[in-house]
DNA sequence: GTATTAAATGCAATTGATTTGCATTATCAA
DNA sequence: TTGATAATGCAAATCAATTGCATTTAATAC
């Protein structure tokens, strides 16, 4: 299950520019290791990189999902997308609707993909669920 | 498996106002009987309802969304959201990234919620399933 | 029917996420 | 070290969606 890469190392796998921005992204990402909206790895990485735009920002995880280092999540009710690294582990996402909270969960489908494939002949390309639901945490405090 | 309602019988249900432009929002949707985003309903029924404005599109389903008469989907690369009728068959969606072409797929789930719900320790509200691939048609035409 | 009232609509303006054009700067390969 | 190419900073633009407010309309009581 080895799946680590530095940042300069994801960048120059892909024939990416190893810039000092792409680094700062990535390694936020990676050490969060959860999914993060543009502003949100903007406010967290422009105290260190003083000139930072968020057009560098989003242009860059446009590029990240091109070259497949990062994946796009939409969430329902919520205006901004958000972003993950791409690993090894296929998951998918359940999330509290009260406090937001993101957690993996495994995918469940074994050949049901495959039986969808060939019924309705379609090459699949990608698949996406989500459980939205209310945590432990959220039930007890009742919010 | 009766389903079918009248746009102000659906209006009528809920409580809400059954004013001429929720009847033609209604009307269309179950008409086509495809997700459609607000512009795509806007244009298809402006020429009926002369001073009809985008907003009152958005601020009616919104209303919809509220009241369990519409569904809101997010598709991958899309930027606009798509509304779909809610009716008793509880379904996901398949669809073409070549042509845009969405089909309704049955829902795999049996117990799987649940015991997703029993071990993550959620309470379970709602869930996604988009699967994404190409089309026959445009496997073909090689799109 | 008519009056009353609350809610919906039209319309214009605004918001907020994301994208883009362009001049400047940084990276990378020779 | 240099030159070509791509990325960044910055400002402005775009696009989906929302909002404020004056006016209109639907629903209810009379």
């Amino acid at each position: 299950m080895h799946d680590f890469l530095f940042p300069r190392e994801i960048l120059k796998k892909r024939k990416l520019k190893n810039t000092r921005q792409r680094r700062a992204i990535l390694k936020l990402m990676s050490a969060e290791n959860m999914p993060l909206s543009a502003k949100e790895i903007y406010y967290k990485i422009k105290d260190n990189n003083p000139h930072l735009k968020l057009s560098t920002i989003y242009r860059n995880l446009n590029v990240f999902e091109k070259n497949n280092i990062v994946r796009k999540l939409n969430i329902n009710n919520v205006t901004e997308s958000y972003f993950e690294l791409i690993k090894e582990n296929h998951h998918h996402h359940l999330i509290c609707i009260s406090c937001g909270h993101i957690q993996d969960i495994e995918c469940p489908f074994d050949d049901y993909l495959d039986k969808l494939e060939k019924k309705n002949n379609y090459e699949v390309t990608d698949h996406r669920l989500t459980v939205y639901g209310i945590c432990h945490q959220c039930k007890k405090d009742d919010k």
